[in-house]
RNA sequence: GCCGUUGUGGCGGAACUGGUAUACGCGCACGACUCAAAAUCGUGUUCCCUCGGGAAUAUGGGUUCGAUUCCCAUCAACGGCACCA
C-alpha cells in the first residue's frame, strides 16, 4: 500500500487560496442575470496597525459560510471586502511619527489584506474599497451636497467638547470619565459652528407631495426589517418617541409666556416651581435686576463644565433664582423661576415645571426650600403618610388628590382629563418628543473627507460645484492641533479654494465625522468604480439591498441608525427603490481571552490568528471560532479546544487515507446518518447555529472511521465540511478525483437530503412512571398505543413499580415514550 | 435608576413545538503502542450511595402525567443608555 504523507495544511491552504484567486473563482459582475442575487456583508474593519485580531475572522468565517452554500445552493452571491480607512489613530500616529496617515493606512491595509486572505474567506477582491481614497470620498462628498441642497445639511452654534491639554475638540468616544483619553485634562464645554444632518426630519414615514411615495421612518422601518429585537428596541430607546403634554405658563407681569412639555400631566396640580436650562434664550429676560449677579455667577460655573460632569447623577442639586414667577394655569400658584443645569436645552422645550412628584425637582426644592405639594397618592397608607409629609419623594403613577374634579382618578386617566381640560382653555396641546437629535457629522481633524463648502470672503457659504469633487485633502498640513482644524495651515488649500472661487474664497476646514463615510458603502460595492455616480442604476437593480449583514453589536445604534438614514435620505430623492438597507443583520459575541477577560495588549492575552494559521491551519481557526458556542454569544477562547478542532482536521484526513488505501466501502452502512448529517448542517447553517452544525460534522466523520466511507459519504462530506473548510475538502476533493466528472468542490451544487432515509427504522422508546425514568425498549417508530403499552408493561423494573399502586393513567406520545401514572 | 442579555458537569457548550438532561469538544483517569516521551488509538468520566436507588439545569414557588423549556417572585453576572421632564 502507497504510504499517504500527512496533512500538510501550509501548502494546501496557499495552494487552494491561489486556485481561487487565479480562476476569479468568487468574482461577480452587474451584468443582468438569470439568477436570484444575493448580498452578504461584512461590517468592514477599521485597518488599525494592531492587525487583524480573532475577533475579526468570528464575522468573516460565518458570511463565508452563508456565502459559500448560497453559491452551491445556485444563488448569485456579492460577497465584497473593504476598508473603513478615515480615523483618528492614524492622525494620533502621525502627531507622534510624522508619517503622513495616507502612509500608515496603507501599510495597514496591506497587512490586513494579507492576513485575511490567509483565511480563505471567498470575498471578490476586485471590488475592494478604501474610504479614504479619493474616488470614494468624492462621493462622500456628492452624499453631503445632496443634503445641503435639499436643507438636510445646515450649521448652526454647538457645545463641543474642548480639550485644553490637546487644543482641540474631541468626539464623545474619546472622553473617558469626563476627562482626555489622551491627556486625561478635564473636557469642558465650548461653542463652536458646527454642520450638521437633520437625521431628524426621517423620523416618521414621509410622503413625498408630488409623487405619493412613501418613505418609511426611523422607527416604522424596524417593523419590515430580520434584525435581533434586542437592537431593535435599542434603536427605539436611542430614538426616545415620548407623548405628553405642552403646557402654557403665563408670566407675572409680563404678556410672553414660557411652554413647557411635560409626560406627566397628571402631576400639574402639585407643579410650584419652574426650571429652565442655564443655556436657554430666555434666561435673560427672565432674570431680575437683584438677581443678575447671583444667575450670572451661577452660569459662569455651569459653562466651565463639561456634559460629563454635568449629568453626573451624584452630584448635588445646584441653581439660582431668577426673580420672576410663572402663573400655574391650573391652580393660578406662583411658581417661581429657577435656573438649573439638571434641565437640558435640547430636550422638550428647555423648560420644566417641577413638583413633589419627580426626585430631582423634589432633591432641588429640597435644597433651597422652595415649597412643595402633592397630588398623587400610592396605595401603600403608609407610605402615604410619608408622601403627604414630604418625607420621601413619590414618583410612579398614583391616585390623584388635591386636583379638583381629577381627585380619585389613576395617572393615567388623569392625564388625559387634566389635557382635555388645557386644550379647552387653551392652554395647552398634546405632542410628541424625540430624543434624537440631529448628527453632527464636524470634526476638528484631518484624516477624514473634507466638507466640500466654500466660503466667499464675506464668510458666506456655498456647496462646492460638483465638477471640483473630489475636494482632495491637503497634504502641506501641520498635524499639531493647534486649537482649529489642521486643514486651516494648509497654504495649498488656500490657493486651490481662491483659484476656483476668487479672492478671499476659503474652503471649509473641518472634516466629516468617519460614520458618514461607512453609512454608504455597501453601495459602493455594487459598482466601486464608477466616476459618474455613487453606484449606476444597472447594480443598484441587480444587488438591491443587503440581504444578510453580519457586525458586532457595539454597532447598535450610531452605524446602524446612519446608515438607515442615508438608505432613507436617497430613497426620498429617487435614487433607490428601497428604505431598509439591511434586510437581515446577525451580531457575533465577543470573544475573549483564555482568562474569560476582554483582550487587551495591556493584559497580554491577546490571541493572533497568524499564529494559529501557521500552527494549525486556517481550516481549524475557522472551524475553531465556529465551534466555541453560539454565533452570537460572548465566549473565552481555549487553546486547547483549537488543539481539538486541528485533531478533526487531522481525523477527516485519516479517512481520506484509509479510503485511499483501501478503496470506498461497499456497505452503505451509514446511509441513515448521511441523510441526518446533510439535513441537521442544512438547517444549522440557515439558522447561524454554526456550532451544533460542526458537532454533527463529527459524529459523522467518527462513525465514518469506524465503519467505513461509500463514495457517496465522501462526497457528502466534502461538499458540506467545504463550506466551513474549504481547504482540506477541495484537497481531498481532487485527491479522490472527483473533479475530472464534475468540476471544482466550490462549485458543486448543495447535497439534497431523502426525508424518507432521515427516519430510523428502530428507536429508543423511554419509559416512565410518574415522569422519573424506568426503563427503554427499542421498536419500530409507528408502533401503536397499546402495543407500546403492553412493551412497556413487560419491562420487570417497569412492573416492580406498577404493582406498587393503582395505574390511573397511561400516557403514550408516538415517537417518544410510555408514562404510567401509579398512585 | 431604566432597557436588554444570560445563569446546565472540572471547562466551552447540547437538548426539536413541554417528552429519556448533560450531544459534540476540552480536561482528567486508566489501558494499548514505545526503551522512554510526544503523537495516536481504546475505555471511563454530573454528584451521592447501603448498588436497590436517590438528587441535580442560579434560588424559591406555581401550572402539568411530565418543566432546562411555560408563569410568578428573588438573586447573580454581563452589555447598553442615563438628571430626556
Amino acid at each position: 500500500m502507497a504510504q499517504i504523507p500527512n496533512y500538510d495544511h501550509i501548502n494546501v491552504e496557499k495552494k487552494w487560496q491561489k486556485n481561487w484567486e487565479d480562476r476569479g473563482a468568487f468574482e461577480v459582475d452587474n451584468a443582468p442575470s438569470e439568477k436570484t442575487t444575493y448580498y452578504i456583508l461584512d461590517m468592514f474593519p477599521y485597518p488599525s496597525g494592531a492587525g487583524l485580531h480573532v475577533g475579526h475572522p468570528e464575522g468573516y468565517t460565518a458570511t463565508d459560510i452563508v456565502s459559500r452554500y448560497m453559491r452551491m445552493k445556485d444563488y448569485e452571491v456579492l460577497h465584497p471586502m473593504g476598508w473603513d480607512a478615515f480615523g483618528l489613530p492614524a492622525e494620533n500616529y502621525a502627531i507622534k511619527t510624522n508619517v503622513a496617515p495616507e502612509k500608515s493606512t496603507r501599510g495597514n491595509i496591506e497587512n490586513f489584506t494579507g492576513q485575511i486572505k490567509s483565511l480563505g474567506f471567498s470575498y471578490d477582491w476586485t471590488r475592494e474599497i478604501a474610504t479614504c481614497d479619493p474616488s470614494y470620498y468624492r462621493w462622500t462628498q456628492w452624499i453631503f451636497s445632496l443634503l445641503y441642497k435639499n436643507g438636510l445639511a445646515y450649521k448652526k452654534e454647538a457645545p463641543v467638547n474642548w480639550c485644553d491639554g490637546c487644543m482641540t475638540v474631541l468626539a464623545n468616544e474619546q472622553v473617558v470619565d469626563g476627562a482626555c483619553e489622551r491627556c486625561k485634562n478635564d473636557v469642558l464645554q465650548k461653542n463652536l459652528s458646527q454642520w450638521f444632518f437633520k437625521i431628524t426630519d426621517f423620523i416618521e414615514d414621509y410622503v413625498d407631495e408630488k409623487t405619493g411615495r412613501t418613505t418609511t421612518g426611523l422607527i416604522n422601518g424596524l417593523d419590515k426589517i430580520d434584525w435581533p429585537e434586542s437592537t431593535k428596541i435599542a434603536q427605539r430607546n436611542w430614538i426616545g418617541k415620548s407623548f405628553g403634554t405642552e403646557v402654557d405658563f403665563e408670566i407675572e407681569g409680563s404678556n410672553q409666556g414660557i411652554t413647557v412639555y411635560t409626560t406627566r400631566v397628571d402631576t400639574l396640580f402639585s407643579g410650584t416651581f419652574i426650571v429652565i436650562a442655564p443655556e436657554h434664550p430666555l434666561v435673560e429676560k427672565l432674570t431680575l435686576e437683584e438677581h443678575r449677579e447671583e444667575v450670572r455667577k451661577y452660569m459662569e460655573n455651569t459653562q466651565g463644565k463639561s456634559e460629563i460632569q454635568r449629568t453626573d447623577l451624584n452630584k448635588d442639586k445646584t441653581g439660582a433664582f431668577t426673580g420672576s414667577y410663572a402663573i400655574n394655569p391650573v391652580t393660578n400658584d406662583r411658581m417661581p423661576i429657577w435656573v438649573a443645569d439638571f434641565v437640558l436645552v435640547n430636550y422638550g422645550t428647555g423648560i420644566v415645571f417641577a413638583d413633589a412628584h419627580d426626585e430631582r425637582d423634589f432633591e432641588m426644592a429640597k435644597k433651597f426650600n422652595i415649597p412643595l405639594k402633592v397630588s398623587l397618592r400610592p396605595k401603600d397608607d403608609e407610605l402615604w403618610k410619608q408622601v403627604e409629609n414630604l418625607e420621601v419623594c413619590f414618583h410612579e403613577e398614583g391616585i390623584l388628590v388635591n386636583s379638583e374634579e381629577f381627585d380619585g382618578l389613576i395617572s393615567a386617566e388623569a392625564r388625559e382629563g387634566i389635557t382635555d381640560r388645557l386644550i379647552k382653555e387653551g392652554k395647552g396641546r398634546r405632542t410628541t418628543n424625540y430624543r434624537l437629535r440631529d448628527w453632527l457629522i464636524s470634526r476638528q481633524r484631518y484624516w477624514g473627507s473634507p466638507i466640500p463648502v466654500v466660503y466667499d470672503s464675506n464668510g458666506n457659504a456655498s456647496i462646492v460645484k460638483d465638477d471640483h469633487l473630489p475636494l482632495e485633502l491637503p497634504t502641506d498640513v501641520d498635524y499639531k492641533p493647534k486649537g482649529t482644524s489642521p486643514l486651516g495651515s494648509s497654504e495649498e488649500y488656500v490657493a486651490r479654494a481662491e483659484e476656483l472661487y476668487g479672492e478671499g474664497a476659503r474652503f471649509e476646514i473641518d472634516t466629516m465625522d468617519t460614520f458618514v463615510c461607512s453609512s454608504w458603502y455597501f453601495w459602493r460595492f455594487m459598482d466601486p468604480k464608477n466616476e459618474k455616480l455613487f453606484a449606476g442604476s444597472e447594480a443598484l437593480k441587480k444587488w438591491g439591498a443587503v440581504d444578510l449583514y453580519v457586525g458586532g453589536a457595539e454597532h447598535t445604534v450610531m452605524h446602524l441608525l446612519y446608515a438607515r438614514f442615508f438608505c432613507k435620505v436617497l430613497h426620498r430623492f429617487g435614487y433607490i427603490d428601497y428604505d431598509e438597507p439591511f434586510l437581515k443583520l446577525r451580531h457575533q459575541g465577543m470573544i475573549l481571552g483564555e482568562d474569560g477577560e476582554k483582550m487587551s495588549k495591556s493584559r497580554g492575552n491577546v490571541i493572533n490568528p497568524n499564529e494559529i494559521v501557521e500552527r494549525h491551519g486556517a481550516d481549524t481557526l475557522r472551524m475553531y471560532e465556529m465551534f466555541m458556542g453560539p454565533f452570537k454569544d460572548m465566549k473565552p477562547w481555549n487553546m486547547n479546544g483549537a488543539a481539538g478542532i486541528y485533531r478533526f482536521v487531522q481525523k477527516v484526513w485519516k479517512l481520506y487515507s484509509s479510503v485511499k488505501g483501501n478503496g470506498f466501502a461497499t456497505d452503505d452502512a451509514c446511509e441513515n446518518l448521511r441523510h441526518k448529517t446533510i439535513k441537521k448542517i442544512t438547517e444549522d447553517t440557515e439558522n447561524f447555529k454554526f456550532n451544533t452544525a460542526i458537532s454533527q460534522m463529527m459524529v459523522y466523520v467518527n462513525e465514518l472511521n469506524a465503519n467505513g466511507a461509500t463514495k457517496k459519504d465522501m462526497e457528502a462530506l466534502l461538499l458540506i465540511l467545504g463550506i466551513y473548510s474549504p481547504h482540506i475538502s477541495a484537497e481531498i476533493w481532487e485527491l479522490l478525483g472527483f473533479e475530472k466528472e464534475l468540476g471544482f468542490l466550490d462549485e458543486q451544487p448543495w447535497p439534497i437530503y431523502d426525508a424518507a432515509l432521515c427516519v430510523d427504522n428502530e428507536i429508543e422508546f423511554a419509559v416512565q412512571v410518574n415522569g422519573k425514568l424506568r426503563g427503554t425498549f427499542m421498536s419500530a417508530p409507528n408502533i401503536t398505543k397499546d402495543e407500546a403499552l403492553k412493551e412497556a408493561r413487560e419491562l420487570e423494573n417497569v412492573s416492580k413499580f406498577l404493582n406498587e399502586g393503582e395505574v390511573l393513567k397511561e400516557i403514550y406520545v408516538p415517537g417518544k415514550l410510555v408514562n404510567f401514572v401509579v398512585r
